[in-house]
DNA sequence: CCAGTATATATAGCCTAGCTATACAAATCC
DNA sequence: GGATTTGTATAGCTAGGCTATATATACTGG
């Protein structure tokens, strides 16, 4: 239970608060993103199936349990993702040789090849909005996320290896 | 129905194909960052109530139906967040006296201090993560963000616009 | 000034995606 | 080989999304 009153920051003060400022601009900032982007494309799946996706094609085949760590969902939120994407045929279950209990959870060419289609719908989508940008500008974005991207894959992949550990 | 094959980029193209990449990427990363929020802050309020709430907070009292357009979402869905807000009283409706079928819906204090409050518990649970960036670099990021932000709020807003216009 | 149309919100009913608690089956460990 | 641990599935709830439709108020033309 919270005793003392929260200070409530104000955007005036010095560089602690300034990175405060940056973090919670990020956050809504990605929660805007996230939301136009679901909504200018079309097809029912939502973002957790792509997100999903995304992690089984950059890092390949893996257990339910650590694709649920990896994106940060809980392990039964995870089966009925997966169970959607079987359905679907966008993902392959195959058996674990070592473990009858578990499967290993693979991306399937017809998986790969919708995830790139819903990127290209999202990129054409989005493209009007962002032809404008000169070079520079281009490239102040690349490194923006070049420096904020492997930082929040550190968090996704601490808390599977936390899971892992302690869990 | 699409007939012609699509093409798949390929990472190595030239200066439009970069684009591309940055839209995807953009949105790749803004979906794990708003997860990775969602999933690092206490409380059962999804994003959509702090997209709510951000909204109304920025840009003052509205009627329901441009708070949907404002925030992406179909005027049920924001009858139903807006119910929702209104039992917390985070929002208060305001008689709207030129027209009895509408209100205003305003941001409360307390509204304003829950939105607060998430934010810094953000802002705290994130900084462990950033506070290695060395100035220049979150220089490059709070560029980016300036970049990114009112681009994306055009697309907010022009929705908007064409829904007043054209609905 | 009233009939008809247009508009603002609410309701109904469905879906996905999230959670906790728990069941079940296989592996592991004395 | 019985007890414990571990991996996935099931049950059951909630929030947040949608379309279609109802309802109430506002507007407009004769």
């Amino acid at each position: 239970m919270l005793t003392e009153p929260i200070t409530l920051p104000s955007r005036a003060s010095g560089a602690e608060a300034e990175l405060h400022f940056l973090l919670t601009d990020i956050v809504q900032l990605s929660g805007r993103i996230t939301r136009l982007a679901h909504r200018t494309t079309p097809g029912a799946e939502g973002p957790a199936t792509w997100r999903t996706l995304a992690v089984l094609q950059q890092s390949g085949p893996m257990r339910l349990g650590e694709l649920a760590a990896m994106s940060q969902v809980a392990q039964p939120t995870m089966t009925k993702i997966v169970a959607g994407l079987v359905e679907r045929e966008w993902v392959k279950r195959i058996a674990d040789a070592d473990d009858a209990r578990a499967w290993q959870i693979g991306i399937s060419a017809k998986g790969i090849l919708k995830l790139t289609e819903w990127r290209s719908n999202l990129a054409a989508a989005l493209l009007p909005l962002f032809d404008d940008l000169t070079d520079d500008e281009r490239d102040t974005i690349r490194r923006a996320i070049d420096l904020l991207q492997p930082r929040i894959d550190r968090a996704y992949s601490d808390d599977a290896i936390e899971r892992k550990t302690n869990g």
